[in-house]
RNA sequence: GCGGGUGUAGCAUAGUGGCUAAUGCACCGGCCUUCCAAGCCGGCUACGAGGGUUCGAUCCCCUUCACCCGCUCCA
């Protein structure tokens, strides 16, 4: 089984592999920041599409949707990121601990849970300047804590390269708001009927308080989320569906099942827009073996779309306040907001209402290093440690390894048609260097799942050996039965 | 943001206030080689960055960057 025990492991082997290495390095590096090498970007994309696949093409209930990164500002008043990402931290003087000034219990009385959540800034700045009879989580000191800060968790950028008239935007900090900011787009042109979904690829940006733990948590990330529109009352079916549905995906693609589990959000721990919400998790197998999250599954009701109802119905405001988020409130809820500008008409239910909705949102950064985590193998062959990834042939970064047996006697020749041929279907290697052995163990570290070699026996019957990964075993294949051979195995 | 630790080649380790900074694996070239990291010969690549002390710093000091562990945080 794999020696992998600590996170220092995880990032050599990503590093030695060329999956994954620091940002910026050749000057220092950046905090928080990844770039995937050129296994690593194989990998990646193969993660996407195996999403993409199961979750838009496979399906005739759910399309596809590529949003801009950058929003209408009123996107984030909206769905409440703008008050509720600015978080108001105080620091302890004495133990120099940061808390959230909403997390602080008062000295006395357990009366403290007054959340910032859809208060404007100025607001909750105002009420949570008493703080000197609150407590300090870490140290129990009363009422020494230094001035409120808000503490942006999106990243602010300036659209318009006129500065009088530039306007302040955000980097996204979640793909969800474009799908439901074009729910009406695609309602209107896909002839989709709820029950559908719309799903998204794409970086988000949180400027988070800790990253630290590799990629795990980082400041930029990709995700992939689907928001499944459903009538009022069918929700929590197609949440348990969802949950199911997500958890054997990975389970499908190689995750071993010991390493993976579903874990419910405890009431107190939803989050305010949703009704429920279960994470898939994964055991990464350095330190106390955390569990990590992988992926959320929520049922955000009808909650973002009656948002957006209402942000449409704040946007003069916003105008007449000179394009300025901050001092304006959000308008309250039409009275027949049922019928709204993002209902939807129940051709059946002859009505219309808002649609619930059931979110899963998974990491596309996490769920690849957790693939590769699992995948990772050491063995005994002969007295020799053999390394090898045993990816699923559908994240597998090359499939195919093309090799002449010896470098002479027309092999390369024939390895090289073969090779040209293939790589049409597939991500394909060649490589004639060095010992036979050698150069399959290497495919073996990049958890190539079959190696094709040119032998002797080719020039006399027009057959190749392939040689499985896992079982190092090989079969003799007439060269015009590979393609197919090697389809069938492979899946694809 | 706090506390602790680390930073020498692609990776893993050694070592030193002063000689060409060492070793293994990997990598590249050559010879050999007809199926699982063989052998031989040759070769490339490093003291995270900046400043200070010093005749001289990879080593000591300061700053900074990055990573790891713990705390905190994780809508």
């Amino acid at each position: 089984m794999a020696k992998i025990t600590k996170l220092d492991d995880i990032v050599s082997l990503c590093k030695r592999r060329g999956f994954i290495f620091q940002s910026s390095e050749i000057y220092g590096g950046l905090a928080s920041c990844y770039d995937y090498g050129p296994l690593g970007v194989e990998l990646k994309n193969n993660v996407r599409k195996a999403w993409w696949k199961s979750t838009v093409q496979m399906r005739d209930d759910i399309v596809g949707l590529d949003c801009s990164i950058l929003m209408h500002p009123m996107v984030w008043k909206a769905s409440g990121h703008t008050d509720q990402f600015a978080d108001l931290i105080a620091e302890c003087k004495k133990c120099n601990v940061r808390t959230r000034v909403d997390h602080l219990q008062e000295k006395v009385t357990e009366q403290a849970e007054e959340h910032t959540e859809h208060i404007a800034i100025d607001a909750a700045m105002a009420k949570a300047q008493d703080l000197s009879s609150k407590l300090c989580p870490n140290c129990g000191t009363v009422g020494r804590f230094t001035e409120p800060m808000p503490f942006e968790l999106m990243f602010e950028t300036q659209m318009g390269a006129n500065v009088d008239d530039s306007m302040t935007l955000y980097l996204r900090p979640e793909t969800a708001q474009g799908i439901f900011a074009n729910f009406r787009n695609v309602l209107d042109t896909a002839r989709v009927k709820i029950p559908f979904g719309i799903a998204q690829i794409g970086k988000s940006f949180r400027n988070e308080v800790t990253t630290k733990a590799f990629i795990f948590r980082t400041r930029e990330f990709e995700q992939a989320e689907l928001e499944f529109f459903c009538r009022p009352g069918t929700d929590e079916h197609w949440y348990k569906h969802w949950k199911e549905l997500r958890f054997n995906w990975y389970i499908d693609l190689g995750i071993k099942k010991e390493n993976l589990r579903l874990r419910d959000h405890e009431p107190d721990e939803l989050a305010h827009y949703a009704k429920a919400c279960v994470d898939i998790e994964y055991r990464f197998p350095f330190g106390s073996g955390d569990w990590q999250e992988l992926e959320g599954i929520a049922n955000r009701t009808d909650f973002d779309l009656r948002q957006h109802q209402r942000g449409m119905r704040t946007l003069n405001k916003w105008f007449e306040n000179d394009r300025d988020l901050t001092n304006i409130e959000l308008s309250g809820e039409a009275e027949d907001y049922q019928s709204g500008p993002l209902s939807y008409f129940d051709d059946e239910q002859k009505k219309r209402y808002i649609p619930y909705v059931i979110e899963p949102s998974a990491g596309i950064d996490r769920s690849a290093l957790a693939f590769l985590v699992d995948a990772y193998d050491e063995e005994e062959v002969r007295g020799e440690t053999r390394n090898l990834l045993r990816f699923h042939p559908a994240l597998a970064p090359v499939k195919v390894g093309v090799f002449p047996l010896v470098k002479r006697e027309g092999m390369p020749e024939i390895a090289q048609n073969i090779y040209n041929d293939l790589k049409k279907y597939f991500n394909c290697f060649y490589d004639e260097k060095g010992a036979i052995g050698r150069r399959y163990r290497r495919q073996d570290e990049a958890g190539t799942p079959f190696c094709i070699t040119v032998d002797g026996q080719t020039t006399e019957d027009k057959t190749v050996t392939v040689r499985d990964r896992n079982s190092m075993e090989q079969v003799r294949v007439s060269t015009d039965q590979l393609l197919n051979h090697l389809r069938e195995k492979l899946d694809m």
